[in-house]
DNA sequence: CTCAGATGTGAAGTAGACATGACACGAGTA
DNA sequence: TACTCGTGTCATGTCTACTTCACATCTGAG
């Protein structure tokens, strides 16, 4: 558990709730696309979009950019703050 | 060096060129802020805007959103690949 | 010349992004 | 029933994102 300064390990998101994860996962299936399918789009493991999909996970952001342009969207939708996305309520 | 798969690290740029770093130096001075300023901006130490700006560095896709928050850019005008933003040539 | 500010270098330490590979489970189908 | 497919769990290993801190260099101002 991190309190307070980070001591190492990645900036992360705000809130733990796996919103991003949530998001690459209804945008992946939208696109039809397999776990296994995205990864090797991608270039990484299937392990790695598990990872992404169902874990606290923050990407390196070069990754990031290949799966959204995978899945035809923006960095921002997939893993921006979602109130940044539509108003709260 | 890494040579065919990777085992372990980061997904990182395809090139090594840079580009990210000139990018985000460049759009820091244009919006006025210091490595010092913008790393309390988005809560990293001024090292970690020094590697962005200098080294081959992949920051999390998190980080990457503040900075390009805090620049008034987004994640793919800053890592985005070149080619992405305009016509080669 | 001195000083302040901005920036770069280097070292050491911690948490985590990536990998491999095996196995388990549920759903769907013949 | 057996099989395939998609997905989740687990352990282990390598490389890196982040940190702190000290110090060096360059530039601009007085």
């Amino acid at each position: 558990m991190r309190i307070g300064k980070r001591a190492g390990g990645v900036v992360r998101a705000e809130r733990a709730d796996g919103g991003a994860g949530e998001a690459v996962r209804a945008r992946r299936k939208q696109a039809g696309l397999t776990q296994q399918a995205l990864a090797a789009s991608v270039g990484v493991s299937r392990q790695t979009i598990i990872s992404m999909e169902t874990g606290d996970y923050a990407p390196s952001v070069y990754l990031a950019l290949k799966v959204a342009g995978a899945l035809g969207a923006s960095v921002e939708e997939l893993w921006g703050d979602p109130v940044d996305q539509a108003p709260a309520g």
